[in-house]
RNA sequence: GCCGACAUAGCUCAGUGGCUAGAGCGGCUGUUUUGUAAACAGCGGGUCGUGGGUUCGAAUCCCUCUGUCGGCUCCA
């Protein structure tokens, strides 16, 4: 039933397509059609149109012919041509892009650029079975090169909208010519389409960018740089509490703090053989001094072999773990930069573990199982990646230690009753990996923790402990990171939570508002927020000429989780009415309580880091 | 980096070749002393992102640079 739904749905967005394709045609005959698939909640599809540039302004003109292809229900003709014979279409067509595919299909079997160059290597490709039949669609007057599924008739399409347009490059391809895609939606009813366009507008209200300038967490200076976000003061309780929480769960587990300065010599990163692989995406640094080359640390890796490598080893007494939240600069295209999703200065709660062969297992269960308390806590599903190697030789190090090595990571998944799936071909070259993906309030996902085994790294910087037979081993390194990059962490963190952060991250966990400004109301303020500060909460008076609704609103506003109004009556009886922020509050009554017991729950909320009010 | 869109006050935005560039919010000052989502009045605040060009005249048209946003992974 589902996969029917499904199929059908495919079918619609590639017509969709199609019919975007045909209507296009009809207003410039001249385009060149490159390809048109289906997407995640759409299609689109790529065009040339020569020196004419589209825009979004011409999004009515062109949903209109669709609606007209629509509304006239041509049905779709599918037909069959040997390629010898589509070839000749193409050609006669004037379709350059098409007449590629077709080539492709001929000489290789296939369109798929991965395979292409495979094959171009002489690597056997997946699907190398030569095609000698194509396929095509057929509606009104247009024709169009297409394996399909298509529905029965163009009526048939459900609801769509066209979104967005952008330069694409011809196969992915930085030197291939670009064409424009023209980028849309479709779903089977209008109430979905309405649905998902509703969820895009809260998607638009959640933008953490647009929340942390509303909430004053971040700001970005022209004059600082692009991907270079300067935190405010209400930012950077959110980084130190996210910090402190991560670093909590590693140094309960053994892991000890250590501090690498932020540039070396560029000599270890050749050592490391980064150098090689990311030397355009490092920051140079030039010393006026001395003739070394420096450059900004990229990874914390390398420098944490340095410490590891200062003492001899012996095998009792490892796992020897460091731990590390500090910063990286990578030298990011300015074009994928934004927010704080994609900055160059990366912020990550990093770690690394030098264990024995026969520690892996414990090693990554424990990281694991506080991976799951912190994304238990912060009230994010998690599903979990392996990656493994696949057949290919693309791997360094032995092939005994990968398979024990990915035989534990996943009965450490398992241990952790963790919701996991397996990739083979997805590891790194050093070593497999576990990616976590944690899921936010709207549905999407995104890959935040990451734990990865290195099996190289120890080598090429000679990282040796002595074992019970006196003998030098080679230690493995565990990398991982449990909220990844801050920054992107706190990016999806806002969107996920829109701003209203649990007490213990808040910035501002409890807002006083004064009814007057009378001396006597002002001290007693000043009284509660003392007794607050002494039990570690963090409180903000606002003592303003403003009427009190005015101020409840602006703490609204501000998402503030407790607001307490404080004047005569509070004075006299010592105890508060808190407001609770309806999202952490558990009923809607709300009670009275002595100043001293309100303070200790929220200050008992905050240490414990739950998400909803004990008031 | 490439394609496209955008850039006007701290913020959100109006102003599309013609007088001294506007509004709301925020800020400041005064009045008010306020009881759970916006008191009232006044005052500030702009090199219209940068540099150049066209024009008698440019926020407005053209070019450049900088920045922001949507894409550049999805393969007949």
């Amino acid at each position: 039933m589902e996969g029917n739904k499904d199929q059908q749905l495919h079918a619609m967005r590639h017509s969709l397509a199609h019919i975007m394709a045909s209507a296009m045609k009809r207003l410039w005959p001249e385009i060149k059609l490159g390809v048109g698939p289906v997407v995640e909640h759409g299609f689109y599809y790529d065009i040339d149109l020569g020196d004419t540039a589209i825009s979004d302004a011409d999004f009515p003109k062109i949903e209109a012919e669709m609606q007209k292809i629509i509304a006239e229900n041509q049905p779709f003709e599918q037909s069959t041509k040997p390629i010898a014979e589509a070839i000749e279409w193409a050609k006669a067509e004037n379709q350059p892009y098409k007449l590629e595919l077709l080539h492709d299909l001929q000489r290789a079997g296939t369109t798929v650029a991965k395979d292409l160059d495979a094959e171009e290597l002489g690597i056997e490709a997946k699907a190398a079975s030569k095609v000698e039949q194509v396929s095509f669609y057929k509606n009104g007057d247009f024709t169009d090169l297409c394996r399909g599924p298509h529905v029965v008739s163009t009526g048939k399409v459900g609801a769509f909208k066209l979104m967005r347009v952008s330069g694409a490059y011809w196969r992915g391809k930085e030197n291939n010519p670009q064409m424009q895609r023209v980028y849309g939606i479709g779903f089977a009813t209008d109430k979905e389409l309405r649905q998902h366009l509703a969820m895009l507008e809260e998607a638009k209200k959640r933008d953490h960018r647009k929340l942390g300038q509303e909430l004053d967490l971040f700001v970005v200076s022209d004059l600082v740089g692009s991907g270079l976000p300067l935190f405010t003061p209400r930012g950077t309780v959110l980084r130190e509490e996210l910090i402190r929480f991560s670093n909590e769960l590693r140094e309960r587990n053994g892991f000890q703090k250590v501090f690498i300065p932020h540039i070396t010599k560029q000599a270890l990163y050749e050592k490391s053989g980064h150098w090689a692989k990311f030397g355009d995406e490092l920051f140079l640094v030039k010393s006026q001094e001395t003739s070394d080359s420096f450059v900004m640390k990229p990874m914390n890796c390398p420098h944490h072999t340095q410490i590891f490598a200062s003492q001899p080893r012996s095998y009792r007494d490892l796992p020897i773990r460091y731990l590390e939240t500090t910063t990286v600069y990578r030298d990011e295209k300015t074009g994928e930069l934004g927010g704080l999703s994609r900055v160059r200065a990366i912020t990550q709660d990093d770690s690394h573990a030098f264990c024995r062969k026969d520690q892996i297992e414990q090693e990554i269960n424990m990281l694991l199982a506080s991976a799951r308390e912190l994304y238990e806590t912060i009230g994010m599903n998690l599903r979990v990646r392996l990656s493994y190697r696949d057949e290919s030789d693309a791997y360094l190090g032995d092939q005994a230690l990968w398979e024990s090595a990915q035989n534990q990571l996943k009965v450490a998944t398992e241990a952790n009753n963790l919701e996991y799936f397996e990739e083979t071909g997805e590891a790194a070259f050093y070593g497999p990996k576990i990616d976590m993906m944690a899921s936010d309030a709207l549905g999407r996902e995104h890959q935040v923790a990451t734990v990865q085994l290195d099996f190289v790294m120890p080598e090429r910087f000679g990282l040796a402990y002595t074992d019970e037979q006196s003998e030098a081993q080679t230690p493995v390194m565990i990398h991982c990171a449990l909220l990844g990059s801050v920054e992107r962490f706190l990016s999806v963190y806002i969107e996920h939570t829109a701003g209203k952060f649990p007490v213990w991250m808040a910035p501002e966990q409890i807002r006083l508002i004064t009814v007057n400004q009378e001396d006597a109301t002002l001290t007693f303020a000043q009284k509660v927020t003392n007794q607050a500060q002494a039990l570690g909460l963090r409180v903000v008076t606002d003592n303003n000429n403003e009427s009190v609704g005015k101020k409840i609103r602006n703490s609204e506003i501000m998402k503030v989780p407790y607001t307490v109004v404080v004047g005569e009556k509070e004075i006299e009886t010592g105890e508060f009415v808190p407001r609770i922020r309806k999202d952490i509050a558990v009923s809607d009554r709300t009670e009275s309580r002595t100043i001293e017991e309100f303070l200790k729950t929220v200050a008992h909320e905050a240490k414990g880091r739950v998400s909803k009010s004990s008031l």
